[in-house]
Formats: structure tokens, C-alpha cells, sequence
RNA sequence: GGACCUGUGGUGCAGCUUGGAGUGCACGUCGGCCUGUCAAGCCGAAGGUCGCGGGUUCAAAUCCCGUCAGGUCCGCCA
């Protein structure tokens, strides 16, 4: 276990078992904590392990103990220098041992659920339900210190900055638009509610009108949506919000706090953070979220197939993937891809297995025999393949066709990645615009607030779609970390893209009212971003969940398997709220 | 709302295709032996609603249907 600073021991003892070295030899002192693991040799020879928060130490005892793993003791006992030959290397603590040991016990403990050790995996649903002994293991514990330790290095590095600390509500008012809220029904105003707010974003928007030029939070975000191995229902958040800045100065801001946490965390960043346009993220890496970790880029392959008969391959763009691992890709793996690809969206997935032919190579393939000699030449030439290799193509319109193989890219290329490098980037150029809904109306990409490119304003009304806005994400590794952006501050603006995006002035001050008066008594330019601090720690510490950097996380239901929640509540409760809950379908077959 | 994977003594697994007595391995637990181990070792024992319900069959952990729980993903997440 790691050995951290550590302030003087009290009260039951005198000392952490982690401090204790050889220049502590012959000093008589008390330790508390659980037993670790014991080895009896006989009632002459009994050797305890004893952990606490600090590390391990090994006490021996001479009389027959009554103890059992996870048993918590006090130790009296003399720092000794182990016999010659007994250190133990693997152990801070293992030149020395605890010796004329009186063990008092504190606390007797059941035989654990499971091994405390961290040898084995255990089932999810039983760490969970047990969550305070899985906690005790190592990697837990390591898990939820350096998450400690990065909020510390984010709050110092906004303070460096000059930014003030400032509490937003958790309760909150409805804005029905974004994610599904959860909500909080009020008692003292029956039939009305407050929702949990799933980002802080209009209150720090109200603070910079409120003139605190540099605002940032540590926020827990709360959403109603399903649960995945990067989302709970309550995330957190270091969330800011700054006055008279520009997107550079924002993404200044931030490098210099995930920085500051990539370093708390034992992980040096070399040299700025690069950026890429949305437009050729997507382009190349077929994700908004790009892991630079790796290449394998998609390769436009349009032109190839330009006068083509195949009806598969006759698409507004055709995007091709050479896939990493030819090898392994039989042909029910080509098939699960080619499901894969449907499942995404696509109409198809074509694959050419390149072979060697009479003269050159050859491609074979469902569609081989449609296919032209300059059609396989060009393509060979495009992909720049050679014997052996899996060509991957998708048609569509431009960004499914990305979007597609992009994440066949992912899904093939995900082991090509080197688990200790970090790669940061920021994705700029964001289109203002995602596309239109089923009522002709634009929806927004990141949200209504976010201020237009100055440089595409006059598109706003030919060609809404080709906007720019100026927002950024941050991405590290193929996550997305977070998102932030420049936000209107001026009502003639903010009421064009209202109209635009089919909102009517009624109904834009019913949801935004309080922000859009704040706005007509002097609103100062301003920008943020917010980035999730359980998907930071979760890349920085090496874990593929967030709930490994979660004391306490819900299961992808929405269950806490330790205590219960969601719970029934008595009728009762739900009178005093002036509500009543529906018969379930279930409960009346 | 949908797809897929998993569910076998307290824990981790094997057994499931090809149905034939709850069969096996490792850890843990309990008892015994053991004076230098550190995943201690050796001997012995206990411990099971094969997630749950139904079906097929002479016979189901195994095949089929449903359901519950956990996980991964699609939808969803401005």
C-alpha cells in the first residue's frame, strides 16, 4: 500500500503500522488496526498481519491468539529487526516485525463474503452489496485516494488561477430540454416541483452577470437516463464559468487543471494539449471523441467507386477501415461485424480479404465478381494494403458513414492502445447546429446558450446547418472527459437562435426567464466548461468503470445493492406530497 | 424499449455442445499437527433449492420457454 504522509497517530495508538522502519528498532509502541492474515506455525509461532489505513506490519505472537481475518486488534509490541533471512521485500514495513506483543481484540469480525485480497475478481452484485468490505480491499482504497488527491490538485489549480469557489442548488427549477431530470416534489407548494439539476450551467452563468468574473465548483450532476460503464445517475463535476474570455483562455484554464490531476496522480503531461476540428475528427477517427492513442485512420474511398454497379457500394461517401487484425477475423467474425454495423445504423458492411492472385493481389469478397480490375487496383492503392489485410467499407451519407466504421475502429482496435499513455485532446469547430427533428425545428449540439462562430453568423439563416460554435470538448483516450463553450450574452442573439431552434418567446421565458432579464441588466461576455472527475480518475487510475472510483455507485438499474434504494415509501409520504402512485402493469395481470 | 454475455457449497472456477446419482479443482471456514512464515505447510471434516418458475423427457445443472439479478452495448445522455 502506498505509503502517504501521515499525521501523528492518537487516541488508541501511538503509531501507523505503514511508518514503522528500521530506525524504529527497539521502540515499544501501539498499533490498531485489522488482522490481515494470520499464520499459525503452532502455539509458539503465531504471525499476524496487521493493516490499517497506512500499510502492513508483521507482529508475532508465542501464545495461542483466537483471531480470524479482519478481526480488529490492538497491538502493544517492540519494533524488532527480523531474524537474518526473514526480510520481506514485497513489504514496506519488512526488515522489521512487532515482537512481546500483547493483541487485544477490538472488534471480532464474521468470516468475510469474500477475499479481501485482490487476487480474484469478484462478482460485481456481491462487491456492491458488500460495498464497505470491498472498499477495504488495496485497489479500492488506492482508487478513492488518488480521486482525493486529483480534487485536491483541481482545487489548488483554480485558486492558483483566481477563481472563486461558489455552492449552486440542488434544487433547482425544471428546464425541459437536455437530459431527464429527476424530481423532487415540493410539500409546502403541492403539484409543483424542483428538479436536481443535471449541470449547474444557468447558475454559473447568473454569477458571472452577478460579476464573480471566476467562478468554479466541484458539482455533483444528477440525469435521469440510463446507466452506462461511464454514467450514474450523479456524477461529479469540476464545473467554471469565467467573464471578458475568450475560447483560448478557458482551454487554458482547464489544461492546467486536468494537468495539475493527470500529475496528483503520479502521471507527468509533456508538452500542451493538441486540437483537432470536429469536422476531421470525425473525418478520420469516425468519433467526436477520438483516442489518439492509436491510428488506423478511415480512408475516404468515394472516388474509387465512383461509376460503380454495386448497389452496396453506391452511397453519397463510402469510408473504408483496413482492420487491424486481419487474422483473426474469420468469417462468422466478419459476419458479427457485419451485424455490428447494422446494429449502428448502417444499411451494410462490406469486408475484402486481400489474397495473392495470378498476377498481384486480389480481393475476395461477397462481391468479388462485380468488381472492376481499376476498382480492386484503386482500392489496393487507396487503403494501401498488402497480402492478408481486411478491407472494412461503409456507404451512407458523410457522417453515418463515419460514424459507423468509427466505431468498428474502436470495437477492432481497442487492444492496439498502450493502457499507461495519455493522450489528451481538445475537439473544436463543433457544429452550432446537430441536425433537425421530426418538426423541421434545429437542435443544438451542446446547448441554446452557446454562441455562434463570429466568422459563419451571416450563414445563420441560408445554411444553419454549416454553422460553427464556439464550444470545445476535452477528450482523453477516446473518452470524453467534458464540454464547454462560449455562451451568448446578448438578447438580440440568444433570441435568433431561439427562433430558429423553434423556441417562441413565450416559451423561452417560461423555461429561462430568470436568465434571459438577468441578461438585460448587463451581462458581461462569458464561457466555461465542466469536465466529469469519476471518468478522469477512472482513465488516470486505469480502470474501465467509474464505479471503481465510486465509494458508493448504483448498479446499471439504478439499484444501490447495499442499502436497498429505491425502497417502497409508506402511502403516507406520498399523501403528505399530495400524490398517489399508479398500479404497476404487472401487478394487474 | 432492444441485443448479447453471466448466474453451480461462503468466494473464484470447471462440468452444459453430445441429458444418465451434486462429480471435480483452488481459496475460505471448522478440527488436528506444526518454532520463522509472509498466498506458510501437512492431515481430516463440514458446507449445495446448480438464480427462480414452467415445459420436453423414463431421466434436466445440461435442451426449450418465461422471469429475476449482475454486466457490456444500441436507443437515451442539450
Amino acid at each position: 500500500m502506498e505509503s502517504t504522509s501521515l499525521v501523528d497517530a492518537k487516541g488508541l495508538r501511538d503509531r501507523y503500522v505503514g511508518s514503522l522502519r528500521s530506525d524504529d528498532v527497539g521502540k515499544r509502541v501501539t498499533v490498531c488496526g485489522w488482522v490481515a492474515r494470520v499464520r499459525e506455525h503452532g502455539e509458539h509461532l503465531v504471525f499476524v498481519d496487521v493493516r490499517d489505513y497506512s500499510g502492513i506490519v508483521q507482529v508475532v505472537a508465542h501464545s495461542s491468539v483466537e483471531l480470524r481475518s479482519e478481526f480488529v486488534v490492538r497491538v502493544a509490541g517492540t519494533v524488532a529487526k527480523r531474524p537474518e533471512g526473514t526480510d520481506n521485500s514485497s513489504l514496506a514495513t519488512g526488515e522489521i516485525e512487532l515482537t512481546d506483543t500483547a493483541i487485544e481484540v477490538l472488534s471480532e469480525a464474521e468470516p468475510s463474503p469474500f477475499s479481501l485480497q485482490d487476487r480474484a475478481e469478484i462478482d460485481e452484485a456481491t462487491r456492491l452489496r458488500f460495498r464497505f468490505l470491498d472498499l477495504r480491499r488495496e485497489r479500492m482504497q488506492q482508487n478513492i485516494r488518488v480521486r482525493a488527491k486529483i480534487n485536491s490538485a483541481i482545487r489548488a489549480s483554480m485558486e492558483r488561477q483566481g477563481f472563486t469557489e461558489i455552492e449552486t442548488p440542488l434544487l433547482w427549477t425544471p428546464t425541459p430540454e437536455g437530459a431527464r431530470e429527476f424530481v423532487v416534489p415540493s410539500r409546502l407548494h403541492l403539484g409543483s416541483s424542483y428538479v436536481l439539476p443535471q449541470s449547474p450551467q444557468l447558475a454559473k452563468q447568473l454569477l458571472m452577470v452577478a460579476g464573480f468574473d471566476r467562478y468554479y465548483q466541484i458539482a455533483r450532476c444528477l440525469r435521469d437516463e440510463d446507466l452506462r460503464a461511464d454514467r450514474q445517475f450523479e456524477f461529479t463535476q469540476l464545473d467554471l464559468e469565467a467573464s471578458f474570455v475568450t475560447q483560448r483562455d478557458v482551454m487554458s484554464f482547464i489544461s492546467d487543471a486536468v494537468t495539475a490531476a493527470s500529475q496528483a496522480a503520479g502521471i507527468p503531461l509533456e508538452g500542451e494539449i493538441g486540437a483537432i476540428t470536429w469536422k476531421d475528427a470525425m473525418d478520420r477517427f469516425g468519433v467526436d471523441k477520438p483516442d489518439m492513442r492509436y491510428g488506423n485512420e478511415l480512408i475516404d474511398v468515394t472516388s474509387v467507386f465512383a461509376g460503380t454497379s454495386i448497389r452496396a457500394l453506391s452511397a453519397p461517401c463510402l469510408k473504408a477501415l483496413v482492420a487491424p487484425n486481419p487474422s483473426s477475423l474469420t468469417r462468422s467474425r466478419l459476419d458479427n461485424l457485419v451485424d455490428r454495423a447494422k446494429s449502428l445504423g448502417a444499411k451494410g458492411l462490406l469486408w475484402l480479404r486481400v489474397i495473392p492472385g495470378s498476377d498481384g493481389l486480389q480481393l475476395e469478397s461477397p462481391v468479388s465478381k462485380f468488381l472492376t480490375e481499376d476498382e480492386s487496383k484503386n482500392l489496393v492503392a487507396a487503403t494501401n494494403v498488402s497480402d492478408g489485410d481486411v478491407i472494412l467499407i461503409v456507404g451512407d451519407e458523410w457522417q453515418k458513414a463515419c460514424e459507423v466504421l468509427g466505431q468498428l475502429r474502436i470495437d477492432l482496435g481497442r487492444n492496439q492502445a498502450n493502457p499507461g499513455e495519455f493522450r489528451y485532446v481538445w475537439v473544436i469547430d463543433f457544429p452550432l447546429f446537430e441536425g433537425i427533428d421530426e418538426e423541421g425545428r434545429l437542435v443544438s449540439t451542446h446547448h441554446p446558450f452557446t454562441m455562434p462562430n463570429q466568422e459563419d453568423f451571416d450563414k445563420l439563416a441560408s445554411d444553419p446547418l454549416s454553422v460553427r460554435s464556439q464550444s470545445y470538448d476535452l477528450v482523453l483516450n477516446g473518452w470524453e472527459l467534458g464540454s464547454g463553450s462560449i455562451r451568448i450574452h446578448r438578447g438580440d442573439i440568444q433570441s435568433r437562435i431561439f427562433s430558429l431552434l423553434g423556441v417562441t418567446e413565450e416559451e423561452a421565458s417560461n423555461r429561462f426567464g430568470f436568465l434571459l432579464e438577468a441578461f438585460k441588466y448587463g451581462a458581461p461576455p462569458h464561457g466555461g466548461f465542466a469536465f466529469g472527475i469519476d471518468r478522469l480518475t477512472a482513465l488516470l487510475v486505469g480502470e474501465e468503470n467509474i464505479r471503481e472510483v465510486i465509494a458508493f455507485p448504483k448498479t446499471q438499474s439504478g439499484s444501490d445493492l447495499m442499502t436497498g434504494a429505491p425502497k417502497q415509501i409508506e402511502a403516507k409520504v406520498w399523501d403528505l406530497l399530495g400524490l398517489s402512485v399508479k398500479p404497476q402493469k404487472k401487478d394487474l395481470s
